[in-house]
DNA sequence: CCGATATTTCTATAATTATCGAAATATAGA
DNA sequence: TCTATATTTCGATAATTATAGAAATATCGG
């Protein structure tokens, strides 16, 4: 992953709306979520949530499907990996991050809000 | 680490001259590195730096010292850490992203393949 | 104190990004 | 086809962020 990919990914999640929409697609799964659904969960206008839907989308961050009368988008955790991977590996001095962390992630209770 | 900080660290890492400012001052480590020879390196005029420095600064990801007539700006490994943690936990889906970019760190050609 | 160096703050301007209503596009069902 | 629904694109405006020269501030050596 180039700087200008990582820049625009760290563009993008940089953004209040934009941050919680990438939040909620990852809770999502695969399974995705409606354009329409996201704006309403977030308490923003359709034509706003779509703007920031696209910088998500133009970030590769996001891909979309359309699925009958709703496009349904996905979080793309291949971006989000190699996001994370930039920026361990050039941001983070090797180890010191991801370390201080805590490696192994499985043990959270990250996904009780599905 | 809270969503608004989040916000800030990436807003501040978004943005081509302070992603090469953090990762000349990650490999600088604990010396840090003095604003002018930043700026110097990155062929940026000083008071655009000095900017860019603050905006480091402003967002946690940078200290500052001063050292006689310069200033040495200093990653802040820990706020990298957090942002790094807030990331695995709530736009990674708990495992996937790092756990694809490999968790142990330490070797450093695990990134070749996106 | 003075002159040189290092950096920031000030100021103005340019560029980018965010907001959101209204109009346009695509789909579905009667 | 007509109408309702879902979403995007358009367009205008507001807000934020970036750029960089000039002036101000701090430090040093003599």
């Amino acid at each position: 992953m180039d700087a200008e990919t990582v820049i625009r990914a760290l563009g993008a999640l940089a953004q209040e709306h934009r941050l919680a929409a990438f939040r909620l697609l990852v809770q999502a799964g695969a399974d995705g979520m409606a354009a329409g659904a996201i704006a309403e969960r977030l308490g923003v206008p359709a034509s706003s949530m779509s703007f920031h839907l696209a910088q998500l989308g133009h970030a590769g961050l996001v891909s979309q499907r359309r699925e009958s009368r709703s496009i349904i988008y996905v979080a793309d955790y291949a971006a989000m990996g190699g996001l994370m991977g930039y920026l361990t590996e050039n941001c983070c001095a090797g180890v010191a991050c991801v370390a201080d962390t805590g490696c192994s992630v499985s043990d959270n209770e990250e996904r009780t809000a599905a």
